[in-house]
DNA sequence: ACTATTTCATATAACTTTCACGAATGGAAA
DNA sequence: TTTCCATTCGTGAAAGTTATATGAAATAGT
């Protein structure tokens, strides 16, 4: 499980990030300060650390320096989007920041972007059977055809191929595919998903994309 | 793998250059001071050294010198740009320098534009099909044909062909052929590729760049 | 003066979204 | 169970949008 680290002294700021975080199916573990983040990182190897810019002893800053040594990711929460701010904290080598006061689903998704920058998300190539994703060549192949998406296609299919099986909801693939501010019709992700089928029925039938009313879709396997 | 050794008393500032270098792929060496890193380069040889000025008993010049008689190229990272730095610095032998504080982007682009320079990070022949790039002499053979290309459509070639079927993205083009700081126009690239397109076609049939809308370029080779 | 590079204007095709309607689905009521 | 109903989803075609291609002209560079 992806467990990420929350570094502030405001106590309703971590709860609040937590809780956030927990729903979306996150474990947290929480610190009220630089010192004890970095006693906590010994027992509990985070994924990822949110760090408020603004705490008393150990600045934002500093800790996100400490931090990078142990090749933790960093998201700093700053105050304001004052451009010192920005500047100082990608060198002190934060991967991203979020200015308080933030929209909890921005911060969920800029952690996930994160991650999917480092994870195995990142894997250029992914394979559900007898399909074959190439991410660094935008290319599907399938039973050694090859073919071209369109980009909303591809983004789509490989979303759904990265976890086989799992149901994916309709908000989350809209957000993925079509990023946060995506405010369109909602049969556009139906749309894409039919030309998609269209496309993959007529080239296999071992890989399937099942409806999952009222949720969203999955890719389903055929196991020979 | 290319390997970096990196100079800085300042233990803060060597993590941080490191953490980004490895990040972009590059194995790192670390150094506290001149002779430290000169012993280093006994054991491993680095393709390249980033050396801050300012170091107590050896000081980044005298070490860049010494440096340069390995035939290792040499960034220095100064802390002002002041023009006292910069042109010591070169009639030192740097081959180029950041000012700090830096911009993590700026210095791997001066990294790799010295590693390029030096070719480094290539091989100065590049073969793809019947299609050969000599970065060396500039020139591209096709079945025995040489052709001179502007220096724009040669780069442009370059980079995709070092890694033929990969998609580029336009981002990564522009920066990579044009700089940086490039602001001007957005189909600059477009005409580069259509007229680089033109010749490719007229000279063969077997590599041709394709068009990843929304995305970038890539170099696609025929296999007969 | 010549080539290389960039800009501009316009065309074109590729892709995306919308629309309108019909089919499928699942829960509630009969 | 069966029927009804509201909702969700599928579908074909049309409309819209945008990225890229292209021809030609203007700058910049040697």
């Amino acid at each position: 499980m992806t467990t990420i680290l929350i570094v502030d002294d405001e106590r309703e700021i971590v709860d609040l990030v937590s809780i956030h975080l927990t729903r979306e199916g996150f474990s947290t573990i929480k610190a009220a300060n630089g010192n004890e983040a970095l006693t906590l990182i010994d027992e509990v190897w985070p994924d990822l650390a949110i760090v408020d810019v603004m705490m008393p002893n150990m600045d934002g800053f500093t800790l996100t320096k400490k931090l990078r040594q142990y090749d933790i990711p960093v998201l700093l929460l700053t105050a304001k989007g004052s451009i010192e701010d920005k500047e100082s904290g990608f060198q002190a080598g934060s991967d991203d920041y979020v200015v308080k006061p933030f929209e909890p689903k921005e911060l969920i998704y800029r952690v996930r972007a994160i991650l999917r920058r480092y994870n195995k998300d990142t894997t250029p190539l992914i394979q559900v059977g007898s399909l074959r994703i190439d991410r660094e060549r935008y290319e599907v192949r399938i039973d050694d055809v090859t073919y071209m998406l369109p980009l909303k296609e591809f983004e789509l299919l490989t979303t759904l191929a990265t976890r086989p099986g799992r149901v994916f909801e309709r908000d989350f693939l809209m957000e993925r595919v079509w990023g946060l501010d995506f405010s369109g019709d909602d049969q556009t992700l139906n749309v894409h998903i039919k030309r998609l089928r269209e496309k993959l029925h007529a080239a296999t039938n071992e890989v399937k994309i099942m409806t999952v009313r009222g949720v969203g879709y999955k890719l389903e396997v055929r196991k020979p």
